[in-house]
DNA sequence: GTTAGGG
DNA sequence: CCCTAAC
């Protein structure tokens, strides 16, 4: 039996106040210099939720020795390290409080080879009052207690004046980052109890736009199922499901058996409506194409992973997993609003506006995710509904953002630029910084590869629910529809079939067959009050702004395939190659095989220190070489041939 | 539409 | 992975 569960996750209602902005033309009133345009606000929701997704994305990490991934209900003290260079942009974590008065005030440390070139906390639960918020008020204390009560936007912003809203996607750019995210929870934890005498508190406690269906109280199901137990980043993405499940979700109450839930969770969980995440990443430049591939690889599926997440997608190859990649969601999931707002005259902020020049603070006006929808067998574990949320939270997220920023509405495209040779700068421009939205899929070619079936097209989000199914077949032969809200772009793509090639089914067959049956339901709710009217998404699209295509490294596999192929067909003959060896990796042109045999010859002979990415075999880097020897003598001889026989044509 | 090659 | 000349 599947039910079907409607869970508002309940990223919802955070307001900071907004810092008047002055537009050149303002003249001074006060209606106006408040107003915003539609625009600006949906790029800078845009943009946030693009720091949402990578939070999800890749929040895990450690920094320290303790605090290992997901970070709950901690807040996190961030400070500059003003004996570091500027260049370097070194922070120090400050204590990690736990706020949900457990003794447990784990420290987090920043080891010196760690670089946090952009750190985002998000506002503490405290900022929901917010006079534009019809929401109620949060339950949580004040979690950053050392900071005069409206200075929250100082521990809000983003401390980072090197925060590049493209450089948030281009995951290249950083060492290392640590971000921070609150993530408010509905109404209750799946966890808690119907008996708890904290629900009661907690409703009262939640928002009061908790009108429809909302049920204050979980009252969850739980069964025992080792197959759905959560490890590693199974666990850490658990802990954020916890927090997106919520007030729609309404199963019937039984015992909860998982034993996989830690103690600290079931105290943790119900105490709380607004919780923040925190998240620390820690990464190399290599390692992050890595991680994220693994990271999509192992979505969706039922097993868990190493905490250490640095397996790279070979292994997912071995596991047979299916693999959701954030790609094929191509959706959002939030709403988050940013406010640009030039430092405040407060003595630390006067100290980096005194080296920084032009520091921007962006800080988080609201972060929403109205609605997300989940079927789940009801025999599931929480530990699988938490990992179907997390999954899906985060392929949205991750994968589905792309941030353009304005200038003057014109488009700074140089993602080298600093802020300020892009012309943003504190002060008196910020009203003409705006920012867009570029749905991460590739709309041009992924609008062609998804089956029909498989395809959303993209909904105004004041449309009443869009549903887009979606089946997904664990590994455990659990059966389970996910359906997302998105007010945005609720753009989704059903994961390819051919996650490999196809000379390796031991890789795919079992996915394959799962996959195929896929479904993902999107919704897109309406809007909630408290929210800015916004425009569409892929409204102000425009044809110059096609996205490009998400990188995809070669698996394995896909190499083996490759060389192969080439083995048999030859260099010079790419589109047989394709309909050979890739003819259902509709992700993979016959231009991308060439590409990456240019990149594979170049590989093999370069030293294996040199090299980067999924470590591919010496065999087969030896076979790249024979067959790249070979054929390439193959058409000397064949251009060598040719003159002569014409020539003995001529004669 | 394919191939080849530079970016 | 993109772009595009050349075919």
């Amino acid at each position: 039996m599947v039910l079907t569960k409607r869970l508002d996750c309940g990223f919802n209602g955070y307001h900071v106040p907004p810092v008047p902005r002055v537009p050149k033309s303002a003249k001074g009133k006060r209606s106006v210099r408040r107003k915003k345009t539609a625009e600006n606000r949906m790029s800078a929701i845009d943009m946030l939720a693009a720091v949402a997704g990578k939070l999800l994305l890749e929040g895990e990490g450690s920094l320290g020795s303790r605090t290992t991934g997901v970070c709950d209900a901690y807040n996190l003290n961030v400070k500059r390290d003003h004996t570091k260079p500027l260049k370097n942009e070194s922070f120090d974590m400050g204590s990690c409080t736990n706020t949900l008065g457990s003794n447990d005030t784990s420290q987090w440390e920043v080891g010196n080879d760690v670089k946090l070139l952009s750190t985002v906390v998000m506002p503490a639960p405290t900022i929901i009052k917010s006079d534009t918020s019809s929401r109620g008020v949060c339950t949580e204390r004040p979690s950053l207690s050392t900071k005069k009560s409206n200075s929250f936007i100082s521990e809000t912003a983003v401390y980072t004046k090197d925060l590049d809203p493209c450089g948030l996607e281009n995951r290249m750019d950083v060492d290392a980052r640590l971000l921070s995210l609150v993530v408010p929870l509905g109404t209750d934890s799946v966890l808690h109890s119907r008996s708890s005498p904290r629900c009661r508190e907690d409703k009262l406690a939640v928002d009061k736009d908790d009108d429809e269906n909302s049920s204050g109280c979980a009252q969850p199901s739980f069964t025992t199922n080792k197959a759905f137990k959560p490890r590693g980043l199974g666990e850490r993405r658990s802990r954020i499901s916890k927090q997106l499940a919520t007030k729609f979700w309404k199963v019937a109450p039984t015992m909860t058996k998982d034993r996989e839930l830690s103690k600290t969770d079931v105290e943790m969980k119900p105490n709380f409506y607004r919780r923040r995440i925190c998240y620390a990443h820690q990464r190399t430049q290599r390692s992050l194409f890595k991680r994220r591939k693994s990271f999509q690889r192992c979505s969706i599926s039922a097993s868990g992973r190493g905490g250490n997440n640095r397996v790279n997608g070979v292994s997912s190859n071995v596991n047979g997993m299916s693999s959701y990649e954030p790609e094929d969601f191509h959706g959002i999931i939030g709403l988050i609003c940013l406010d640009l707002i030039p430092f405040s005259s407060d003595s630390d902020t006067k100290r980096y506006q005194d080296e920084l020049l032009c520091a921007v603070k962006l800080s988080i006006k609201a972060f929403k995710v109205p609605e997300l929808f989940v079927e789940i067998p009801e025999n599931s574990t929480v530990a699988s509904l938490k990992r179907t949320v997390m999954d899906a939270v985060t392929a949205i997220l991750g994968g589905g953002l792309r941030i353009g920023v304005l200038v003057q509405g014109k488009k700074v495209r140089d993602d080298s630029k600093t802020l300020l040779q892009a012309g943003i700068s504190h002060g008196d421009r910020m009203d003409e910084l705006g920012f867009t939205l570029e749905p991460n899929s590739n709309q041009t070619s992924a609008r062609l590869d998804i089956p029909e079936e498989c395809y959303l097209p993209p909904c105004d989000f004041a449309e009443p629910l869009a549903r887009f199914p979606a089946t997904v077949l664990a590994s455990d032969g659990v059966n389970f529809d996910i359906c997302l809200g998105s007010p945005l772009a609720p753009i989704v793509n059903c994961p390819e079939s051919d996650r490999d090639s196809v000379h390796s089914p031991s890789d795919t067959m079992s996915l394959d067959k799962n996959i195929k049956n896929a479904r993902v339901l999107i919704a897109i709710p309406s809007m909630s009050v408290e929210t800015p009217p916004m425009t569409p998404v892929h409204k102000p699209r425009r044809p110059e702004l096609i996205q490009r295509r998400i990188r995809r490294p070669f698996s394995v596999s896909e190499v083996e395939a490759l060389v192969q192929a080439v083995e048999k067909l030859g260099t010079g003959r790419w589109r047989d190659v394709k309909i050979r060896a890739f003819d259902n990796a509709k992700h993979r042109t016959y231009v991308d095989l060439k590409d990456k045999w240019k990149t594979l010859v170049h590989t093999a002979r370069i030293a294996p220190q040199q090299r980067r990415g999924v470590p591919v075999p010496q065999e087969l880097l030896d076979r790249v070489l024979a067959a790249h020897a070979y054929w390439s003598q193959q058409q000397v001889k064949l251009q060598v041939k040719s003159p002569v026989a014409e020539g003995r044509l001529l004669l």
